[in-house]
DNA sequence: ATTAGCACTCAACAGCGTCGAGTGCTAACA
DNA sequence: TGTTAGCACTCGACGCTGTTGAGTGCTAAT
């Protein structure tokens, strides 16, 4: 027995009506609502052979059938394939970022909060990240008598700052010349390398002891911290709406998986930077996530940096529209991220 | 009728165990588990004056009594008056913070997960605010050729951040004049003085009208956003697990009410600068939080502002325990925050 | 190949009795 | 007069039962 065309339509038909109602469906829906020329004994028949060939499940006899993992994931792929992506809300999407001079935090965290509020769905927004990121600039700006502020431009224009100690001396012009310094000195390395490099640096530059080793502490430790990425998320309590999470043990390891954000971002990030990536239930590799759907897509900076954005929800979810929606945030944020004029990167 | 020593000593006994189990609890339990010299008898009539006295509501007839809002109120405050906050846990809190250097809102975030995990309950810490703050220095860090990095440190220590375009001829070293320039300028001012002089200094330094230009709709834009003041959100997950929350639209609607970080930030920044705050139910004020208690304490910074760390719970929440670790949490973060040498405030 | 008909299955739901925790009242007691 | 024992009563929780309705699978007819 094979796939043929009819089959594939009942099979959608299912599909959709499953995404529409989240209840097993039976073949009189079928034969009523979508097939019309055939009757529902037809549908039977042919639902029973989609469901030898792993399309559909039955939660128990007497019930409709469901669609399973496999099903979504043809679904889904067709759907790819057809490039049947809608191009609608795409200014509505817009119309979300008024604001003019914005922070990659708060972009990130609006882009959260806007892709879930338009699908009622979790969405997830990863900072960009890629390649180690390099110094562009090493600034030490004065706060008070002794301590100075460390401000570091790399082209992820991820700002990292913190307090050092500097000797009470050392006055705003003498802190510009050191930056000036160390910023030629250091122009281009990775954090690493430039870690690398500091102790020699101390070496020469005898003078500034103190402020050589403050910065190379901050710098030691931050190195290894691209971990603390920026990651926003949207509309968590959304999940709580489907049925699906109307087991409360089920709906609390999902919300305690959206708060520890280092998991988050392993399973977001995921693989590699695919324009888009549809996990379906299993594929998620997370067993809290076992009828949960995750879709992907990415936006990158000017610098070549990748950023992921992505949505959670349950395996039956609108694919069409969240691809859709994905799609266009996608490009905004890639826009919004590579316009000076309006945000930065 | 009136309140005596034994309806006293009656009440706290329900208090303790209904917190304890969640359950409402008879006169025999009392009877048996507490008071050991009286029968459940006389412990019913009791119950039945402290019934009337406001103190207990019965859910229906023949189910036990659980305390109200009024009885935890009372609760509370014989429990802040004898001062019995005990003072274990400091140690651990302590070891929660282990890191050196930190920016605040790292802080703030590891706040509110210690809090929570502490507690079990869903805590909530919101960053320094009070009078506006000081500038103390502005500074342009160069990016690449035609855009520069705006660095404002203030005494609340909080540093915005934006790209501005300059013109491509504009090279480090006059950045930092211009820099130095503007801090000797408007040291001192609050943002919204910075913005009400920098027409008058645009039409002095023409040179660089660009550079001002930027800076000054940074500063418009940035100064009425207290707003987006740091505020981080821990264990949110933790309440589903309290049978008051077994009820999926109520479980939604505080989820929900957590995510709106705008409306969060006033319900907890509450009543002033009181060291500290516990409303109980509806004193609350929100209706979402109807039988939910805010427990709130303060921090302050160096620089005189003050911070708010909260913790959410079920009305029946373990409050001395909760008042305790707030208690430390906010001594500890005092401390972390003045002191240098080991974070920045 | 499709359809109509029929027997069968099973979750959901409502009704019913039982159980047990808890109250309120009253009468007896110290 | 305050305390206690006893008893009738209430009411949610639980388990059992029968009914209903959606849905299937099979078979025979078209």
């Amino acid at each position: 027995m094979t796939m043929d065309d009819r089959k594939m339509r009942i099979l959608q038909a299912i599909i959709d009506d499953y995404i529409l109602t989240g209840v097993p469906v039976g073949s009189r829906t079928i034969s009523r609502k979508y097939e019309t020329g055939l009757s529902s004994a037809t549908i039977r028949n042919e639902m029973s052979d989609l469901e030898e060939l792993g399309y559909l499940d039955q939660p128990h006899v007497s019930a409709g059938r469901i669609p399973s993992a496999k099903a979504y994931r043809l679904y889904v792929d067709t759907l790819l394939q057809a490039g049947k992506i809608p191009n609608n809300s795409a200014e509505s999407i817009q119309a979300h970022f008024s604001g003019r001079t914005r922070q990659i935090e708060d972009v990130i965290d609006r882009a959260a909060q806007v892709i879930s509020s338009l699908t009622n769905y979790t969405a997830v927004v990863l900072g960009p990240k890629g390649k180690a990121p390099k110094l562009q600039t090493v600034q030490l700006v004065p706060v008070s008598r002794g301590t100075a502020l460390v401000v570091i431009v790399t082209d992820l224009g991820i700002i990292r700052d913190s307090l050092i100690h500097v000797s009470a001396e050392l006055d705003s012009d003498t802190l510009y010349n050191i930056s000036r310094n160390l910023t030629e000195q250091l122009q281009g390395c990775t954090l690493q390398e430039a870690c690398d490099r500091m102790p020699d640096m101390i070496q020469r530059m005898r003078d500034n002891d103190e402020v050589l080793q403050g910065l190379y502490g901050f710098l030691t430790e931050r190195k290894e911290l691209p971990r603390t990425a920026q990651i926003a998320v949207g509309g968590t309590s959304n999940m709580l709406a489907y049925p699906e999470y109307s087991d409360m043990e089920k709906a609390r390891s999902f919300l305690s998986l959206m708060e520890t954000r280092d998991k988050l971002e392993d399973i977001i990030r995921g693989n590699g930077e695919m324009a888009f990536t549809v996990r379906i239930g299993p594929e998620t590799g997370v067993p809290e996530m076992a009828d949960c759907s995750i879709v992907t897509a990415t936006y990158s900076t000017r610098t070549g940096h990748h950023g992921t954005i992505g949505v959670i929800g349950p395996t039956r979810m609108q694919y069409s529209r969240v691809i859709s929606i994905l799609n266009m945030m996608g490009h905004q944020l890639t826009e919004m991220l590579n316009d000076d004029s309006k945000g930065r990167s």
